[in-house]
DNA sequence: GAATCTGATAACTTCCGGTTATGGATGTCG
DNA sequence: CGACATCCATAACCGGAAGTTATCAGATTC
């Protein structure tokens, strides 16, 4: 039908100044411009869009409607414009963010915080997928970012470590406690771990973290959420193994061991698609959390306040 | 900033074909014009709205939101001009009638079903005024047609009488009631009337129609509305003057008398600006009222079971 | 390295939408 | 009542935006 919205701009100035010589001034354009245009597009309407008569121009119903309407609609367009123009910047737009159960804890929730603060136009669409998973949707560009362990062997994508992530031991404050205590001697224990279905990968390398110790754990309990295992752990009902970061929620009535055993490492990348390193939004992101890397989880843990003294009793 | 609804299009055919040659044949335009639409778009919008790779071309964040909001747009901009063009054809838009409380009891609730009904994308508006604020805002196009009372003198409009009014006495079905009685015989009894805020014309009127008979009314209640009139009178409350048509109503324990005197006339019109004869709306409007002009309303009372047996008690 | 796919570029052409000049209908005013 | 003003329409003309065809160039396949 080819109306276009220079049509819906003459019938929206018109209705405005209701006289052909002042619209006509008001877009820049001659009046004989304007009025071609009009009757064009009247044309195409099929009546008139207004009656002119002698110092008496007045709209239609059919030119009062395409008015209004019009109205919204170059509201509209030059607001999606303006939208299309910020996302060329960089300044809006989507971002997907894929991360798994070890990444939540650490310092992703402060990098997105900022980030939502640096970019308020930026939409970020979170997603709680294991390495395999993001891997995959990287690949796929079903999401932007991810957040992955070490280590990955994709040439399709770029991975960059962020953070030292470990394996550690959470005890009881009631139990035996002394600076020589490692995985071993709590083998016999029993154990609280988070539940396979909530991050199998997790479940498994705890699994086998305890397989090179040389014992299988004797699993008491399983939970959906880091928090309740170790709120288990804090009331004494076993021991668990957790990432290290977890330590910075400083559960009640635990205490926390570092594991000696290479195996424990779980080191975290950010990592995103080959193509993807010139998208703005990407490169944005990924400056931010590599110059928000936080100093060493050791270092940041040594600095907390001691979780031994905070015991539940 | 120029951007048009045929770069929307050629963005929205580009983002679902993902294909420069295919959308453009979807487009019904040559590949290169294409590439030079979008190019230009680019430079527009300050940035690539696509990667093109061999083989794989996708849209940038700035180029998804563009297709995407774009969509929209062109449907929101194809839904108005159809329904301009449905305005420039009769079968859209508004109409702004104005009545007063004698035409809203006959004919007109019937008409505005009837239209609604043959004209279902049409917008009634409805304003209860007297006529001297109907013959006031038909002149300013406030309203597009008006019920007024007759004798209107303007010649900016155009009248058509369609309703042969007239008021009525009516007496509650307890009175003494004879062939004889007339308004001269119920000077002495209690008067109900409509509220002067409701209708002054017809409060008025009324007062006149007494004061022709020779006397003044015992004005004992007010009521807004005219069904209360009836009600006050059907429960012997007092006598009233009504618009003839009140008697379609049948209000139980009430009895209507004819009025011989002719100022109890109260003939209405059909009204519209003189210019607007040749609006759609306007004109079907008033065919529509033309053609369904009731048999007298004299002859409807004939046909309508006798309200005398439908006593209170 | 030949063949194929696919978007970009170049050269040319068409015609849409602009311009200026003027016409003509309808008021106003001396 | 005739001269003048207002204001939209029409006519004639013009330039450039956007289309066309032909061709190029990079990537990939075999």
């Amino acid at each position: 039908m080819d109306v276009e919205l220079a049509d819906l701009e003459a019938v929206v100035a018109l209705a405005e100044a209701l006289h052909f010589g002042r619209a006509a001034d008001r877009l820049h354009v001659s009046q004989p411009a304007l009025s071609k245009r009009i009757r064009k597009l009247e044309g195409r309407i099929g009546g008139p869009l207004l009656v002119r008569r002698y110092r008496d121009v007045r709209l239609t119903e059919a030119g009062r409607l395409l008015a209004e309407r019009g109205r919204h609609l170059l509201r509209e367009s030059e607001a999606t414009v303006a939208l299309s123009q910020r996302a060329a910047r960089g300044e809006a737009g989507r971002l997907r963010i894929g991360f798994g159960i070890a990444s939540i804890l650490g310092f992703l929730p402060d990098v997105l915080l900022r980030f939502r603060r640096s970019h308020p136009g930026v939409q970020l669409h979170l997603r709680d997928m294991s390495t395999p998973e993001q891997i995959e949707a990287l690949a796929a560009r079903e999401v932007d970012i991810g957040f992955v362990r070490l280590p990955v062997a994709d040439d399709r994508l770029v991975v960059r470590p962020v953070l030292d992530e470990r394996l550690v031991l959470a005890i009881g404050s009631r139990s035996p406690w002394n600076a020589r205590i490692g995985l071993r001697s709590v083998a016999a224990e029993p154990f609280i771990i988070i539940a396979r279905a909530r991050s199998a990968s997790f479940y498994d390398h705890a699994i086998s973290v305890c397989a090179a110790t040389g014992f299988a754990p004797r699993i008491v309990q399983e939970a959906n959420e880091l928090f309740t295992v170790l709120s288990l752990v804090g009331a004494g009902l076993g021991v668990s193994l957790v990432p290290r970061s977890a330590a910075l929620m400083h559960p009640p009535g635990v205490r926390f061991r570092e594991l000696t055993l290479p195996q424990a490492a779980w080191d975290i990348a950010v990592a995103w698609h080959r193509d993807a390193s010139t998208v703005p939004l990407v490169q944005r992101f990924v400056e931010m959390v590599r110059a928000a890397r936080p100093p060493s989880v050791k270092r940041r843990l040594a600095a907390a306040p001691r979780t031994r003294s905070v015991g539940t009793r």
